[in-house]
DNA sequence: TCCATTACTTATCATTTGATAATAAAATAA
DNA sequence: TTATTTTATTATCAAATGATAAGTAATGGA
């Protein structure tokens, strides 16, 4: 196996997944939120309780910048902050029921969609393709060293 | 196999992905050029030449926005226009000379990283990365139906 | 020929996003 | 205690991006 040669295969293939992913999330339509506002919904909705500065650095984005878009998420009710009680500084923000509601209906539209893609795919097809995620996860992906 | 986890586990592994582009093109730097205008470039790196019609298509965005873009991108020498001889309507986009040695410099620095990234890869492990990369493309990514 | 359509451009405006400085409050180290 | 660092906020400005209207030129069909 050439590594040039997996490298260009690697190429193509993250430019379909990045092509599919817009696929299937391009009719989640939440009422007047900008991109920036949903990624980071999305992130909070996996990974909660997060603090302003996990958000700002698996977002890449500023803290201010950050912060201004929590305010407005919490502007919105999507979002809750609560303070540490042991660090005070800190800060854990959280989906508040009406945010868990938006982003499910956000997932289960895009997991629709998901269904859609592989909905021709046989018994074995969904085991090679759960192998094949593993396989990319661990070697690729998730390096855990 | 289970459908719903399935979708988790694929959830989890474009985040993944996303991720991980980022991190591989973050070095990346062309003077004074906008994520869209790299996102364009990178396009017509690997498909031209291609008309604005398909850019502004492929990139998701306005026919309007991709021409100003274009212009841009034009006046720094980076790309040129060619009308079609048997259409005259329509244009095709190349990268000029200059515009070829950045986008090579550029792959280059992605290559880079994406080698970093395996480093450690066995000739077996290239081999599964390679078969499960065909699997993901043929079964989910690139649909031929 | 005339009309509709296609491919693209220009211009303009609104919104989103990014960058930075200044501040505050709590925690921690000296 | 005082100084430093961390976490987060507010405010402000610039730049990038998105949306839309209007216009040009070429094509193709009626």
């Amino acid at each position: 196996m050439d590594k040039k040669e997996l490298f260009n295969q690697f190429v193509a293939f993250t430019t379909a997944v990045h092509q599919v992913t817009h696929e299937l999330t391009q009719n989640v339509k939440i009422d007047n939120i900008t991109p920036v506002q949903y990624k980071i919904l999305e992130y909070i909705k996996v990974s909660q309780p997060v603090t302003p500065t996990e958000i700002s650095d698996c977002q890449h984005m500023s803290l201010p910048n950050t912060s201004r878009e929590l305010r407005k998420l919490q502007e919105r009710k999507f979002i809750e902050k609560i303070s540490d009680t042991e660090d005070r500084r800190k800060h854990y923000v959280c989906l508040t029921e009406d945010g868990e509601k938006v982003m499910e209906e956000a997932f289960a539209c895009i997991e629709e969609r998901f269904l859609q893609l592989i909905q021709h795919a046989s018994k074995k097809d969904l085991e090679d393709i759960h192998h094949a995620l593993n396989i990319l996860d661990e070697k690729v992906f998730n390096p855990k060293s």
